[in-house]
RNA sequence: GCAGGGGUGGCUGAGGUGGUCAAAGGCGCCGGGCUUAAGAUCCGGUCCCGUAUGGGUUCGUGGGUUCGUAUCCCACCCCCUGCACCA
């Protein structure tokens, strides 16, 4: 047997070139569209559809490797796998490029999707390219509107005049969801509040139900908490206190309704409409005045800072507590958030933080109404609020001392709800979503303004109502521009009306399109309801987690309110998420500033501080500079090499790195990957018993893979594909296998696992063993189960490695004993009893037999009788003992099944003579007659002591 | 402050239902083999000590539980993400 490659042929050069032309076969035989089979199982595969800004970028590329590994691997075990892409085309910046560079947005829009989509295309995705959709095209955009107009009718839709965030930058108005820490979520800008009319959705109608739902799907726990959040429920209790002298009431939310014996004055936040009414032609009119205008201008996030300071003019009015009638003064106080909860606040400055501060302020009086400890000094004095759940104290009426927690809350809000001035609420964080944009590049909301009939929906048959093309770009928004667009007739009374300018906000087009693509080709419906609930639900959606917040948030409305509108019968759009991690890069870091730097710095000091920089890794941006193209290394190394390293690099969910030095790496992988079909095609035909544990771990191999793939671990199974199978084929040869026969069955098998990562890479091997079509289009075969002849096959060998391993550890140290090279060993095999004894204790364990009781057990064994039972039993405590824990599940079966150490390791002599450099090596049972060591004592089963002379 | 997620060997990164863990894999580094040579592949090594398969010290820090803990409990420190005077 030579050790040396047959192969004839030289090592087949990895070219990346070729990939062009597998996307062609693919393209030609149409594996990729999706139809309904009912004869197998479908699964939906997605990845949250771009932006078609004109670049494909790194997050891109990761985004889409994830996906399609996971279609690939689905499809070739034999599921129906919809995978479909389309552009989320909608969107501020080709209308801001429209107006920087000229041109129209429509234009703009269509030459970035195309040049993205042929980078896309280039990587090799297996997406159903027939289904694509683009939320711009009016056959799309005109569902929003349909949709809408239902909601219209249902009241889901509203119109409001109500203060809004307006983002200066975009010159347009901002759901709460959009605001980030003051900032408009895509330009950066500042938000200010502006009194607008703009038009509603009430997702707070569907608030429990997304809260619930959040139990039923498999969304990372970080995102769940993130939603739970914003939603953002809690329990409580409404209350009504009367004004003194005026017939008004003030209504509070609170979640504490036991400590409302504790209210000293009442707050109302600035805005308030009461407020205002209060102090009307008062000596404080012009003090809540100057607290108005101080507040109301300031942006939400500036103004919440702002808080930390309490600001408070008294109104000069009194509330009546609603159950014990007393006088309590109401307040006007800049902490009080306006648009949360009523806007007024019932407080109670010995039990809440921000009531206690504002009371010390104003010299308001604290009043403790609950103990922290049961049984508690009632007449303690509050150096700060007491905030916790207490027993309650001081209570002006009877019944109410003593209760604790819910038990006290309940109480109270009985009490109030037999007086009818308070009830059991629940409060919600999310308000309505304020969908109205006051932008070109969106959805016409369809609607006509009427002077006589007032609002009216355009009907069914007028949709889509289309963007006009005579518009112009500048300022303000564009649509007022068109007179064509503008002037409409009634479609009630016929007289002129004028069309609402407003766009929809662009997550609307994202909140459903996943539902289009299970029938994008639809002319006559937005999808046919029986085949959107065939492929929903998403079945492994996958995108980044900034899109956590809104996009997920309004998909998961959107699916139940169209499930409302009888579309479908669909209650959560995504079973499962997955948020892939960041695509960083090294970057120049200052590590006094704790600031990264533009790659410009790099090599120079820092140019706030002048230290010497360092680098860290950073998420790539732009801005940084440290992107890295994948246009450039697609061009470099080919698809299947940034794919591979993309995936090998790190989890999907982690952030990863990005290595020059790795994606080199990974090539050299894809070029040896490249060569394995010559070489195991080049074997020769001589089965040997090495070819048993090659298939044997081949199918164990098949299994691994499998397990990875279907908890999405994709580095494992990459890990398995590209680097375990080598180094499993390079034992096999090394040990003398060398069957052609066997390498075809194993490059069959593998090809497949292959094709999940480096498609093209798959289908040069497809081609080279001979088999006929795609591989891509095909399933894989199971292999048989495995059989006990190969798993003692692998048995055997996992023994010969291991006391190989081991051999080597010892040989240095050894060598070094007997002043020279070591010439022979002899293995000596633990003595049986060592391994009855082993056998035992595990099986005493198992059964639930603690450690400490088995010394008992072992001396009635027959192993432990005769004159070495001290020795027998001392072997337990201080050899077995530790060791019975240490052999995994593998090698306990190993240990009760057949296996006969001494027949394994005879087998395997000669190698591990040859492994280790010796002449010869003899394998003897321990304490037997062979045995003339005398060195028994060291060895255990499956660790035979190792003697070397 | 609150919520969620983290802190592992030169780097990266698995594991984390207590014993299979001195701790996978990758990268880097070192040695060997191959080669005219380089590169690649292949083999071995890579916490410390060690006159024989062993010992010591390690998985943010400090305690605790246990025959035993990277893995469980408590406290603390640090990092990331989000929310934040939300009544």
């Amino acid at each position: 047997m030579s050790r040396k490659t047959v192969g004839v042929k030289m090592a087949k050069e990895y070219s990346p070139v070729d990939e062009v032309a597998w996307q062609r076969k693919w393209d030609e035989a149409q594996i990729f569209e999706c139809g309904i089979r009912e004869d197998r199982p479908k699964f939906y595969c997605l990845e949250m559809y771009p932006y078609p800004s004109g670049k494909m970028h790194m997050g891109h590329v990761r985004n889409y490797s994830i996906g399609d590994a996971v279609a690939r691997y689905k499809r070739m075990m034999g599921f129906d796998v919809l995978y479909p892409i389309g552009f989320d085309s909608f969107g501020m910046p080709a209308e801001n490029a429209a107006m920087d560079e000229g041109g129209h947005p429509y234009d703009i829009t269509e030459r970035n999707m195309a040049s993205i989509t042929q980078q896309i295309k280039r990587m090799g995705f297996s997406y159903d390219w027939k289904r694509q959709l683009k939320s711009h095209d009016p056959r799309y955009y005109k569902w929003n509107q349909y949709y809408f107009t239902k909601f219209y009718e249902q009241g889901l839709a509203y119109q409001e005049y109500a203060p809004v965030n307006w983002c200066e930058q975009c010159e347009t108005v901002l759901a709460n969801e959009q605001v980030k820490a003051g900032r408009c979520w895509r330009c950066n800008g500042p938000v200010v509040q502006k009194e607008m009319e703009q038009w509603f959705l009430n997702i707070n109608k569907y608030a429990q139900e997304l809260v619930d739902g959040l139990d039923t799907i498999a969304f990372p726990e970080n995102v769940k908490s993130l939603q739970r959040d914003w939603l953002g429920r809690s329990e409580g209790a409404e209350i009504t206190f009367e004004v003194e002298g005026k017939d008004l009431n003030i209504e509070v939310f609170t979640t504490r309704p036991d400590t409302l014996f504790g209210v000293t004055f009442v707050t109302l936040a600035p805005e308030h409409p009461m407020a205002e009414q209060l102090v009307k032609g008062t000596e404080y009119e012009s003090a809540w005045q100057d607290l108005y205008d101080e507040v109301s201008v300031m942006a939400e996030f500036d103004r919440i800072r702002d808080m930390k300071k309490k600001k408070g003019v008294p109104s000069g009015c009194f509330a009546l507590h609603p159950l014990t009638g007393e006088r309590i003064p109401i307040w006007i106080g800049n902490f009080v958030i306006a648009s949360y909860g009523t806007g007024a606040v019932m407080a109670v400055p010995g039990h809440d933080e921000r009531d206690f501060d504002f009371a010390k302020a104003f010299d308001i009086p604290i009043r403790r109404v609950l103990v922290m400890d049961e049984g508690g000094d009632a007449d303690a004095p509050l150096d700060s609020a007491e905030t916790a759940h207490g027993w309650m104290v001081n209570s002006p009426l009877e019944g109410f001392d003593g209760l604790y927690g819910e038990e006290a809350m309940k109480a109270v809000t009985n009490a109030l709800d037999l007086k009818g001035s308070g009830k059991e609420t629940i409060n919600w964080k999310i308000r309505p979503w304020l969908i109205s944009r006051q932008r070109y590049w969106g959805t016409p909301i369809p609607m006509i303004h009427c002077e006589d009939c007032g609002v009216v929906a355009v009907p069914e048959h007028d949709l889509p109502v289309e963007l006009p093309t005579d518009v112009a770009f500048g300022q303000g928004n564009p649509l007022e521009t068109s007179e064509a667009f503008l002037n409409v007739d009634c479609p009630d009374c016929g007289k002129a009306a004028r069309r609402e300018t407003d766009t929809m906000d662009t997550f609307v087009d994202s909140s459903w399109y996943f539902m289009r693509f299970t029938d994008a080709l639809n002319d006559e419906k937005c999808f046919d309801a029986d085949v959107a609930n065939h492929f929903m639900n998403v079945d492994f959606y996958c995108g980044g987690i900034e899109h956590a917040q809104m996009h997920l948030i309004y998909a998961r409305f959107y699916t139940k309110a169209l499930r409302d509108l009888g579309l479908h019968s669909i209650d959560e759009p995504f079973s499962e998420l997955l948020c892939q991690g960041m695509v960083n890069s090294p970057a120049p870091w200052c590590d006094s500033c704790q600031l990264t730097l533009s790659v410009a710095h790099t090599g120079s000091p820092c140019p706030h501080c002048g230290s010497e920089l360092s680098e860290r890794s950073a998420k790539m941006s732009k801005s940084l500079g440290n992107t890295v193209s994948p246009g450039l290394m697609i061009e470099q190394y080919g698809a299947d090499t940034v794919r591979l390293f993309i995936l090998f690099a790190a989890n999907p969910t982690a952030g990863m790195d990005w290595s020059d030095l790795g994606i080199a790496s990974n090539h050299r992988v894809m070029i040896q990957m490249a060569s394995m079909p010559d070489k195991l095609l080049g074997w020769g035909k001589s089965p040997s018993s090495m070819d048993t544990w090659m298939l044997a771990r081949l199918k164990q191999r098949c299994a691994e893979f499998q397990q990875a793939m279907d908890v999405f671990d994709l580095r494992r199974a990459v890990e398995i594909s590209h680097y375990d199978l080598i180094k499993d084929i390079n034992w096999y040869t090394r040990r003398g296998g060398e069957n052609a026969e066997l390498g075809v069955q194993i490059l069959k098998s593998w090809t497949h696992l292959v094709s999940v990562s480096t498609p093209h890479l798959a289908e040069e091997w497809w081609q080279q063993i001979g088999m006929d079509g795609l591989v891509s289009g095909s399933e894989f075969v199971h292999l048989p189960k495995m059989s006990d002849e190969e798993q003692s096959a692998l048995d055997n060998e996992t023994v010969l490695r291991s006391v190989l391993d081991s051999a080597r550890r010892i040989k240095d140290v050894a060598e070094r004993h007997l002043d020279g090279p070591a010439q022979s060993a002899t293995i000596v095999v633990s003595p049986p009893w060592k391994r009855i004894m082993a056998v035992e204790a595990l099986d005493f364990i198992e059964q639930g037999g603690s450690v400490k009781n088995f010394v008992g057990h072992l001396s009635q064994m027959e192993i432990a009788q005769g004159e070495r039972k001290g020795e027998i039993i001392g072997y337990w405590g201080k050899k077995m003992l530790p060791q019975v824990f240490k052999w995994d599940d593998a090698s306990r079966a190993l240990l009760r099944g057949s296996l006969d150490e001494v027949i394994a390791l005879t087998n395997g002599s000669a190698f591990i003579a040859q492994e280790l450099g010796l002449e010869s090596v003899q394998v003897v049972l321990g304490e037997s007659a062979e045995d003339l060591t005398e060195r028994a004592g060291g060895s255990m089963p499956l660790a035979p002591a190792i003697v070397y002379a």
